[in-house]
DNA sequence: CATTAGT
DNA sequence: ACTAATG
């Protein structure tokens, strides 16, 4: 199998270097065909893998539907060959060109290819591969001359290839200037702006990552974008506002969101999103339904190929024994625009008194606090995210404890009718998921409870505040000095041969007081939990000189 | 066991 | 990166 991959993956003949003259800075956007290719030499099997995800992730393509574990080696291949016709045709002379050109512009570099590469070897591909390689062309086509457009509406498709001065900038930032400026000028800063379509289309195109299963990185972009706008579109919603304007879209959505912006300005000028509306019904359905709550990719590529269509398509097919439906999608359909909106602070402070309340209430023991994004001072959360716990419940392993202790908590949030049995996704004895209420609100919101062992709990508080990448980054830092970091506590790395069910060595457990112990442990610097977002951490680990080089692939 | 969800 | 619940 390796030997197969590395056959594959052989030393171009090509000197793929020489695609990027220009220094480290110009090429941040930079057609990502020279990375995959290099880590395609590597010969570490598990830098191919990395490679084969950015190859499917980063070069213009149809979209591959079908991603069983069978056809990964066809896939594989296939794009392989793809890099490698590509590669090809650029030879040095036409490099120099560009080189005199300064045509740095990596997206404009590849057009180039398009128009000037020789056309026998697209024809040969075309032959092997009918409908991919046509696909190819057009998706590629496509996209670039969306985001040419965006740079230089004025431009024709001929005038690309003698670009004019604009185009030469060669940092990140003048790029990002140069494209709001474009767009600046196409649109009126009074304009009214679709907000509603604006986010079904971040949405979508969240989803579409998701569905495809290529990077999480790309969709936490949409992610962030749509979270950007969200008070706007909740102003919208509350009836506090009419309309919104293209400036305060603007206003709201700083321009380095570069790539959901590039999708924004197409919505705006032509009134479709070029990526999404060329979808098949298929993938279309498949978006929808991977927005009810237990059906991820895999579940919604089968529902779509048992005949699902519709949210209303469901339950007849589980009627007819086509698909089977659990209690979490029944809910989840039944439920479907609220847990989709997110909570305002305001909302997620009633709650934190509400619980707070009725559990102190029931037992002056039982210890409670509110995490995730409403901890890290978020103006809106995606859910409530409550952490608990009781001198009765110590021991990690202890079910019995913890199961008895939950179901306490659970009856007596039940009682307050805060929580009911028929919301019910998923009860566990460390963790309860579900949908709660509070009296008098229209809205379900989504609420996960979490037991924490009596001594545990700053590394809960820790683990549970997030964000996600920050703890991906934590925890690959223990890693690699050998040590295991989870919700439960920091310790040696256990081997895996005694089947020893906790994360580490007995014995070799870290106790803190404090998350900022844990900080100290591993030699990071303390954040408080409002400076754990990623936009803020970033820039300030990368001032203190933290490693932050591998971030992107975590 | 794979799938989903969560930070 | 690492964990929990489900069916």
């Amino acid at each position: 199998m390796h030997a197969y991959l590395r056959r594959l993956c052989a030393p171009s003949p090509v000197p793929i270097r020489l695609l990027s003259p220009f220094p480290r800075s110009s090429h941040r956007g930079y057609f990502s065909s020279v990375r995959l290719l290099e880590e395609m030499r590597a010969d570490a099997p598990v830098k191919i893998k990395i490679a084969y995800r950015r190859i499917i992730t980063s070069l213009p393509r149809l979209s591959l539907k079908s991603r069983t574990k069978a056809s990964l080696l066809a896939e594989w291949d296939l794009e392989v060959a793809r890099v490698r016709a590509w590669s090809a045709r650029v030879d040095s002379s036409l490099l120099e060109r560009w080189t005199a050109k300064k045509m740095c512009l990596p997206s404009v570099t590849a057009f180039a290819v398009e128009q000037e590469g020789a056309p026998k070897s697209t024809t040969a591909r075309q032959e092997s591969t009918p409908s991919k390689g046509a696909g190819v062309a057009t998706a590629l086509t496509t996209r670039l001359q969306g985001e040419v457009d965006h740079l230089h509406p004025s431009n024709s498709r001929q005038r690309l290839l003698q670009p004019s001065k604009r185009l030469f900038s060669t940092s990140h930032s003048n790029i990002i200037e140069g494209r709001k400026q474009a767009l600046t000028e196409r649109i009126a800063a009074d304009a009214v702006v679709d907000l509603q379509q604006v986010m079904a289309d971040l949405r979508d195109l969240e989803l579409l990552e998701k569905l495809h299963k290529t990077t999480v990185k790309a969709a936490a972009g949409f992610k962030d974008a749509s979270r950007c706008l969200y008070p706007l579109w909740h102003d919208v919603d509350q009836g506090k506002k009419s309309k919104v304007t293209f400036a305060e879209l603007q206003e709201a959505l700083p321009p380095i969101y570069s790539v959901p912006w590039t999708h924004i300005a197409e919505r705006l000028t032509s009134g479709t999103n070029s990526k999404l509306s060329t979808l098949s019904e298929k993938d279309k359905a498949a978006l929808l339904l991977l927005r009810v709550y237990n059906i991820g990719s895999s579940r919604s590529e089968a529902f779509v190929a048992a005949g699902a269509r519709t949210l209303e398509d469901l339950e007849p097919l589980a009627r007819r024994k086509k698909i089977s439906l659990v209690r979490a999608h029944k809910i989840g359909l039944r439920h479907f625009d609220d847990i989709e909106r997110l909570i305002p602070r305001s909302e997620m402070m009633a709650f934190d008194a509400a619980l707070r309340g009725a559990l102190r209430k029931a037992d002056p023991l039982l210890e409670c606090e509110l995490l995730g994004s409403f901890r890290r001072q978020a103006s809106f959360s995606s859910d409530v995210d409550l952490v608990v716990r009781h001198k009765s419940f110590v021991n990690k392993d202890d079910e019995e404890a913890a199961a008895s202790l939950m179901r306490r908590i659970v009856e007596v949030l039940e009682g307050e009718n805060l929580l009911d049995d028929e919301n019910r996704l998923m009860f566990g004895p460390k963790k309860y998921a579900g949908l709660a209420r509070l009296p008098g609100n229209k809205h379900y919101r989504r609420i996960d409870i979490r037991l924490a062992p009596y001594h545990s709990y700053p590394y809960l508080l820790l683990g549970c505040s997030g964000d996600a990448l920050l703890m991906k980054l934590l925890r690959h830092a223990a890693k690699k000095r050998g040590l295991c970091l989870n919700e439960y506590g920091l310790g040696e790395k256990y081997t895996a041969d005694d089947q020893n069910p906790n994360g580490f060595k007995p014995g070799t457990l870290r106790v803190v007081k404090d998350e900022r112990e844990i900080f100290d442990l591993l030699g990071f610097p303390y954040l408080t939990p409002k400076e754990r977002d990623y936009a803020v951490w970033r820039p300030r680990y990368e001032r203190a000189g933290v490693d932050l080089s591998h971030v992107h692939k975590l």
